[in-house]
DNA sequence: TATTGTTATACTCTATAACTATA
DNA sequence: TATAGTTATAGAGTATAACAATA
C-alpha cells in the first residue's frame, strides 16, 4: 500500500463497503427528499429532468421502472404541480415531461443539500483520499454505464467538478 | 497524484460519484433480491437476522423504520415462513425475530449472489485500486457509524475479510 | 402490426394516530 | 406512566395484464 494509508480503522471489504456505503448515501438522499417534502423517487425524478425533456418512455429507461410505474409517477408530480406533460410536437402518441417553475426550484435546492450532505461526510478523509475515492468510484460508475450502455446525464454536480 | 492512475475517465466528482454507485449498488441489491423472489427491504431484514435475533424495536433501529413499518415487514415475512416470532424471555410484550431454516438459506444465497455481482462489478479496477476503494470506503463509513453511534454488524460479508 | 401510454388490479412499503397489553 | 407492539388508514412505489390511440 502507499504512503498514506486512509483507513484508520478495519476494514469491511470491498462488497461491505460498497454496500455500507451504498446504504448510508440512500438514507442521505432520502433525508433531503423528505426535508424538500419529496419521495425518494420523486426527488430523483426532479434530477433527471434538470437537464432533459424526456418521453415517458424515456423517464422509464432513466428511472429504471416500469410502464405503469412511469404513468403513476409522472401523475402524483404533475397533482402536485412538480411537472407537466407536453404532447410531443413528432409523435402523436407521445408525451415530454416537463419540470415546472416549482419543481425546478425544488429540484436545485434538493440537489444542493445533497451535495452539501454527501460533502460534510466526506470532509474528514482529507483532500487527498477525497480526490482518490472520486476517481475510483467514478471509474466503476464510467465502466458500468459503458458497458451497459446507460446514460449518466448531469447527475447531482457533474457540471460544477 | 500515485503511480497507477485508476481513472482512464472524465472524474463525475466526489458527490456524484458516491450517488452514481449508490444507485448502481441499489440496483444490483434490488435484482439479486428480485432473482430470490425477495423485496429489497426483505432481502435488507433477511440480511441483519443472519448473526442477530433482534426484537422487534431492533428491527426498528436496524433498518430505520417505523414502528407500524416493522410490524408489516415482519408480518409479510413470516407469512412467507422466511421468519417467525419468539417471545421474549425477559419481557412479556416482548418479540425476537429469527429466521427459518428456508430464510437462513435464502439470505445466504442472497447474500453470496450480492457479493459476486459486486465483486465482478469492480473487477476491472485491478487489485491495488479494489483495496484503495475498500479502505477508503470503509474509512467513511467506520467513521459515519462511529459519529452517530450505528451498529453495522456482519453486514454482507464482512466475516470473509 | 408495433409502439406509446393509460387503466385495473394486487401487493409492498411508509408513516401517523389510536389502540392493547405489559413493565 | 412509559414502553413494546399491533391495527386502521392513507398514500406512494412496483409489476402484470388488458386496453386505447397513433405510427
Amino acid at each position: 500500500m502507499s504512503a498514506s494509508t486512509p483507513a484508520r480503522t478495519e476494514d469491511l471489504g470491498l462488497v461491505d463497503g460498497l454496500v455500507q456505503t451504498s446504504m448510508l448515501v440512500q438514507a442521505v438522499f432520502a433525508d433531503a427528499a423528505a426535508a424538500h417534502d419529496l419521495s425518494p423517487l420523486q426527488a430523483r425524478l426532479l434530477g433527471v429532468l434538470r437537464d432533459r425533456e424526456p418521453t415517458m418512455a424515456d423517464v422509464r429507461r432513466l428511472l429504471d421502472l416500469d410502464k405503469s410505474s412511469t404513468t403513476g409517477l409522472v401523475d402524483r408530480a404533475e397533482r402536485r404541480g412538480l411537472v407537466r406533460r407536453a404532447a410531443s410536437p413528432c409523435d402523436g402518441r407521445s408525451f415530454q415531461v416537463l419540470l415546472t417553475d416549482d419543481g425546478r426550484r425544488i429540484a436545485q435546492d434538493f440537489v444542493a443539500a445533497v451535495g452539501e450532505q454527501l460533502t460534510t461526510l466526506a470532509e474528514d478523509l482529507g483532500e487527498r483520499d477525497r480526490n482518490r475515492l472520486s476517481a475510483l468510484l467514478s471509474s466503476v460508475v464510467r465502466r458500468h454505464a459503458a458497458a451497459h450502455d446507460i446514460d449518466l446525464g448531469a447527475g447531482i454536480d457533474r457540471r460544477r467538478t
